[in-house]
DNA sequence: GTGGTCTAGACCACT
DNA sequence: GTGGTCTAGACCACA
């Protein structure tokens, strides 16, 4: 595991969507065990307040539950994985189409920009 | 004019893209002079120094060009404007197809799910 | 006559030195007449009260002198010609030397660039 | 550290100058802490904010980095350190010769009023 | 009137 | 403790 930060968003942000991201694909399945705060800090050489920062919103958003005395683990609560999969996609849509909206672009337009980026791979000479 | 601010994104980089977009569709053109600091500070009640950091980075990025003791305007180079908005367009979709693929949809899913949000005008219970 | 403004200089000063190279060169020439503050306001197409300015300070360096009535110019006292191009080259020298020194720099190195420079015309890929 | 500022220049561009002249002559070197905002601010006697623009003017030219929450340092690309060096000397050595040429100076003169400074240590009366 | 710089001081997020 | 942002207000150079 690596994730290579960018500078602009709070590490914990980003260690939040990787592992939500790890939920969603199902390579972290609920009731899974997850490393440990010195476990993970250690991993991505980063501070273990940070990773603390990370595990403690989990919680509050119910991704994570922590065992006391034996670790945190992915909720066992199979609906809520859902709807982190809705909310983060539900998310990504809509900033997505209002943005695209305001720079001028049409149903059609951004319908056949999408479609031409899957296939090109390419996104104005930016690779994918 | 008026912007509604959002908390999570510093107040001139908000400014900053809705002068963009400004310019991206037409309504701010090339050679346009664009408010003083002063006059847009006051129109959206926030302080001038905040306005000048907004122009300080359009400048930086060749948006915008200051004739002295004249006031600032919307650069001459036409090819500039063009590029901003595939610059900014390029971005929108590159993050919202990479983030959708690492949310495990494929090319059809995401075109429907496109497609669907604009008929629907809803993206899983978030409002247009 | 036409000047490509700087934009890190004020233009009173630009058009300043202007005056003094084309005096040092010899195309301005002691006791010439200089144009109006009118005239060249327009040649240059910028604010009178920008050529005014020039004028003020090149008088106050006694470099032109006003003769009432009949127009701006170039001061009869050749000695004061004399200065000023000692006194811009000077200036020019001291700087260079002081600044490639605090670069590390040694007199040998510096010789060879500025040879180099003139047998290339190119500095570190920059067109003369 | 101390430095003499001069008044015609923004106290932030001087400021920049430094570091990057300390960077050149290897005083701070690549992976080097830098100090921080509030430890230059009172250093130097001057307001943190002054500070601050140095520093995002630096980062801006990709001369230093930020990590998050730990401070400022010289950036780890040891090809930008070369890089500045050259364009330092590069825009000090194009100005210099282009106006030299422009008093109407040839290749020899220069060289020998170069040299000449170099042994008297004055340049027209002005001392090194 | 226009922008550019600087000071002073506050608040916040991140590590 | 570190940087990032914002406010408030001042002074100056320029056109």
């Amino acid at each position: 595991m690596s994730i290579e930060f960018d500078n602009n968003l709070p590490i914990y942000i980003q260690i939040m969507n990787y592992i939500k991201k790890e939920i969603i694909t199902g390579k972290l399945q609920s009731g899974d065990k997850i490393p440990s705060v010195r476990e993970l800090a250690s991993l991505l050489q980063i501070n273990p307040n940070t990773v603390q920062r990370t595990f403690q919103e989990l919680e509050r958003e119910e991704i994570v539950e922590t065992k006391r005395g034996l670790g945190r683990y992915v909720t066992s609560e199979e609906s809520k994985i859902m709807s982190i999969k809705k909310e983060m996609a539900g998310d990504l849509i809509q900033h997505f189409i209002t943005e695209m909206k305001e720079l001028g672009f049409q149903e059609q337009d951004i319908l056949s920009i999408v479609s031409d980026a899957f296939r090109t791979g390419e996104f104005n000479g930016r690779k994918s």
